[in-house]
DNA sequence: AATATTCTACGAAGAATTTCGTAAAAAGTT
DNA sequence: AACTTTTTACGAAATTCTTCGTAGAATATT
């Protein structure tokens, strides 16, 4: 297999590196720790493993390694959509594109920006 | 906590419940066995530990045991859309419709479907 | 009634994930 | 240079999830 899909430990990570881009162990775990209790070491070695899996690249030139991502956010992203649609929808994406928007009290802004998109996604198609 | 985020195996035996109603573990292993090898025990005890954990009812007079659905599957497929949101779309439960739209090749029939959905909930707003 | 089949209960092995302690190397400080 | 801090490497414990073998109870069959 090519790259496994990640944990959830794992998209913690990468959603780090994603917004912030190349990190350090030290930065990630700074950033993990507003939102959770989480050892250093702990980070450092899921960014090992991730780093082994294919999942993050890292430049190990100078003194303090430095992390990024080596999947991309939309592949990414898209990857587990796919995989929820099959394993809580049936297989059906659009199923769960209506439970997302039903369940959620979209603004208006909200659904004007999707009626946008629509809009788009005929317009671009081939 | 109350109910637990169901794993992906037990999502597999509750998406055999949700279409087929209350079931005997024959039943759902024969369902799961079209789709992958498992063992009968390998899903009586996977269904026993849900009981446990408050995922599913059993109904126990019988001779063979009648397990049903004790989460209702709307709310449990809105849990992992959060989830998800939460995870890997920075809690944006739009940017993962977007991307559930965008990296899809929709068919018109499904983008008008959504735009009639999208106005029903403008409609039906409170 | 004896035999065979089906089902539940139990425990435990196996696998994947997460966590962290300890030690050594590297860098910075006094 | 000695000491402190930071970082990496390693390994293993802890946790969660998955799988299944075995035994015994319940039911059905001959």
């Amino acid at each position: 297999m090519s790259v496994p899909k990640p944990t959830e430990g794992e998209l913690e990570i990468l959603q780090v590196i994603w917004e912030h881009g190349p990190s350090t162990v030290r930065f990630v775990n700074d950033q993990l720790s507003t939102q959770k209790k989480v050892g250093y070491t702990t980070t450092l070695k899921l960014m090992q493993i991730m780093a082994d899996k294919g999942l993050l690249r890292r430049d190990t030139t100078g003194k303090t390694h430095i992390y990024d991502s080596a999947v991309s956010q939309q592949k990414t992203q898209q990857q587990l959509i796919d995989k929820l649609a099959v394993t809580a929808f049936g297989g059906s994406a659009m199923k769960l594109v209506m439970q997302a928007l039903g369940n959620k009290k979209s603004t208006q802004k909200e659904i004007d920006e999707i009626r946008a998109f629509l809009d788009q996604l005929e317009g671009g198609e081939k």
